[in-house]
DNA sequence: CTGATTTGACCGAG
DNA sequence: CTCGGTCAAATCAG
């Protein structure tokens, strides 16, 4: 299993590389030619998220030979830090109560080689820092809408805890949600910790109701620091956008129990990763990798893209997004590949995770989809 | 009117 | 008990 794991990763990783490489080439045909400003910019965008696929992935297969906590990786002015915790996550999604769920079924997570403790790890959080240049106090859109449900003082603290929740939630049994914190030692900074994935449209279907950027603009405008995200069409939020960003995943669930995708509760369709999970078992990276493309066809953001749209799909998107988008919504394409998006970590990590159970888990894949 | 945010109450875990 | 997370009524905004 571990070869198989192994090779795997290391396929994906010969396929997202050469992607970069096909891209710089393409690029390289565009510097000459009369291609647009944005086209190259968003070829560029295209290679820089290979690239950075590419080290999510040595990222995290990393912990398995060698307990690797952080990566940092420097693109057009933003950085992305990713911190591996030794307990690396599997992060089998729950509702945010956890008790929505139902629990009665129990995974024994045994991963053998490479983790013994990522029995859950519902959550991930994710650093952000903002930069006044790029205009933006505080916004830190992931292309999804977020509804605030409640704010807390946190002990210890010097900011308050906001809590969103996916907006849609009851209309489509979306439980995501996440938590943003400012900083105590760096307000710039803001922590967000996601929890749950979208199952809602919205992650594959881009082309979303927007919420109003002034509706942005009005609650940055108050009293709150902590950044609202309601809209999802960031036109402001080009490339440079010097934004700092730390992808932090934790483990901070030690449950033992896990909820298993396909005892998520009826009228959900469960979390996305579920599907992710298992469909890795039978699937190649491309649909394991599709699924990235998601958060690259999900509306632009101000926020940093950790981790990109699969190599192969993204000349799809590419075509896809200039049969729809004009040219000057290119670079909010762009943004929003660069963007982050709260489900491509525990995507990354599940379906690694799930290749090595895969030999240990002749589970019959058909079962789980509904 | 509808939908989002605010904010104190409530609840469960530790 | 304290604390973090959620609920839900009140409020606000378009």
């Amino acid at each position: 299993m571990e070869s198989n794991s192994c090779r795997w990763e290391q396929k994906t990783l010969m396929n997202e590389l050469m992607e970069g490489m096909e891209l710089a080439k393409q690029l390289r045909l565009n510097l000459g030619a009369k291609s647009s400003a944005e086209t190259r910019e968003f070829l560029l965008q295209k290679i820089l998220s290979s690239y950075e696929k590419s080290l999510m992935i040595l990222k995290w297969s990393g912990p398995m030979v060698q307990p690797q906590t952080q990566t940092q990786t420097q693109i057009q002015g933003v950085t992305v830090t990713v911190s591996v915790p030794p307990e690396s996550p599997i992060s089998v999604d729950e509702s945010p109560r956890g008790d929505e769920f139902d629990r009665g079924t129990i995974i024994k997570e045994d991963l053998r080689d490479c983790s013994k403790k990522r029995k859950v790890l519902p959550r991930w959080t994710d650093h952000v820092r903002i930069n006044s240049e790029n205009g933006l106090e505080g916004p830190h859109d992931d292309g999804y809408s977020w509804r605030k449900y409640g704010q807390k003082d946190i002990l210890g603290a010097k900011y308050p805890r906001s809590y969103y929740r996916c907006t849609f939630r009851n209309t489509q049994s979306c439980w995501a949600t996440k938590q943003v914190q400012r900083s105590d030692d760096d307000p710039s900074v803001f922590e967000i910790t996601y929890r749950g994935k979208h199952t809602c449209s919205q992650g594959s279907n881009p082309v979303q109701p927007p919420a109003s950027p002034e509706k942005q603009e009005r609650k940055l405008h108050n009293q709150n620091p902590v950044p609202q995200q309601q809209q999802q069409y960031g036109e402001q939020f080009s490339l440079q956008s010097p934004s700092n960003s730390r992808v932090n995943n934790e483990d901070l669930e030690r449950r033992e129990v896990v909820a298993p995708p396909f005892s998520f509760p009826s009228g959900s369709c469960g979390y996305m990763m579920g599907e992710d999970n298992f469909s890795a078992l039978v699937l190649d990276n491309e649909t394991f990798l599709g699924s990235f493309s998601q958060s690259f066809l999900s509306p632009a953001t101000p926020e940093p893209n950790y981790y990109m749209a699969s190599p192969s799909r993204m000349n799809n998107l590419a075509g896809i997004h200039n049969g729809q988008r004009s040219e000057s919504d290119l670079p909010e394409i762009i943004s929003a590949n660069t963007s982050a998006s709260n489900s491509p970590i525990p995507d990354m990590d599940f379906s690694l995770e799930r290749v090595e159970i895969d030999t240990n888990f002749p589970f019959d894949t058909a079962g789980f989809f509904p």
